[in-house]
DNA sequence: CTCATTTACGGTTCGCGTAACTATG
DNA sequence: CATAGTTACGCGAACCGTAAATGAG
């Protein structure tokens, strides 16, 4: 049992159909239902009831979802505590973005991060080299490859969320953040800045 | 950042080495403290400092300490639920054991689960892989490839945690229970008993 | 037939272990 | 020299995406 796979299982409930969630998810529909499975398998219990062309959840499934919210909610808590103390003082950070997306909401998210932690160096790139259409994979030059800004910057809420849309946001994958990680994550290194 | 990630880490801090933490997570040290490095990176942070030869806890360490103990705790509330409502009433279970320490203290854990769930059919035997591509989908006999028994058997703990010693114990590879797991796994089938 | 889910399959990434290296006491 | 931690590297497993198959409406 994986976050990863808690997170996959909160988006089928969430949405209904493991079509909806995958493109919420931004993965293909055959790697979520894989992943349900997987779950499922791991677990020993049928999550979901295959009913004709629809999963409706099941006994099992009803009572993993409050625990399951729980562990993404103390996750992102572990991360918060994390950077409340030694978080976002100083350090560099490295957005790449779709172009047609890097003026706003960017912009304006990266003036209020920016005033909010003076000690931090933003910078903004095209995406190197997706691997498909919305996955980056950049590892080289100013290290694109990471990047996106998660809803909540930083610490406190500095109310950036805007919850992204699908062009400035996604999950890093090589360098920074684990590609684990939901969709949109920041990374800093200290120091560089 | 992931729960496998923060067990290491916790690992760590409590043993106050990683050579300990190694031995006790059943892994190697370099492996120890490459995912001790990689969970830094992720959070861009330094949760310890290297002094001399010593891991001593940096702030931002002492800060994930608690959320990461409640994540682990939160993570195995959710399997328990999931237990709970769907698990260990019927089933069957299988068990790969390496036949020297097949005996004891296996007989004696079967035993006891087989008292606390009558509904269970238990089946021991060598940990060969199958070559089924296919996970045991509970339709024909022993398909060996899962295993391992779980410190806490059950819903409820039975007992028969006896820490495993190196032998009768590991984590699943290919079918059965991801070998994300701490270290042991049971896994049931509901259905087929 | 159309749409949703699942299965099959190849590519890429990641975690782990062994071995070699560095540094501390 | 002995010990603890890190880096280098190869293997195996897992995840993802594309393509094809299955099944319900």
């Amino acid at each position: 049992m994986d976050v990863r796979q808690l997170r996959y299982f909160l988006a089928v409930v969430d949405h209904g159909s493991v079509n909806k969630a995958a493109a919420v998810l931004h993965v293909a529909q055959p790697s979520l239902s894989q992943a349900i499975r997987a779950l499922e398998r791991d677990l020993g219990v049928d999550l979901f009831r295959r009913v004709g062309r629809r999963l409706v959840l099941a006994d099992a499934g009803e009572a993993l979802i409050g625990p399951a919210r729980q562990v993404v909610r103390v996750l992102a808590t572990a991360r918060a505590s994390v950077d409340e103390v030694a978080g976002l003082r100083v350090g560099r950070v490295e957005i790449a973005a779709m172009p047609s997306q890097a003026v706003e909401p960017l912009a304006r998210i990266v003036q209020a991060v920016t005033e909010e932690h003076p000690g931090l160096s933003v910078a903004v790139g095209p995406p190197r080299r997706p691997r498909t259409s919305s996955t980056p994979s950049g590892v080289d030059g100013p290290s694109w490859g990471c990047s996106g800004l998660r809803s909540r910057c930083g610490t406190r809420g500095c109310g950036c969320g805007s919850s992204g849309g699908s062009g400035s946001c996604w999950s890093a994958r090589r360098a920074g953040r684990s590609r684990r990680e939901p969709w949109c994550g920041t990374r800093t290194w200290p120091g560089s800045g």
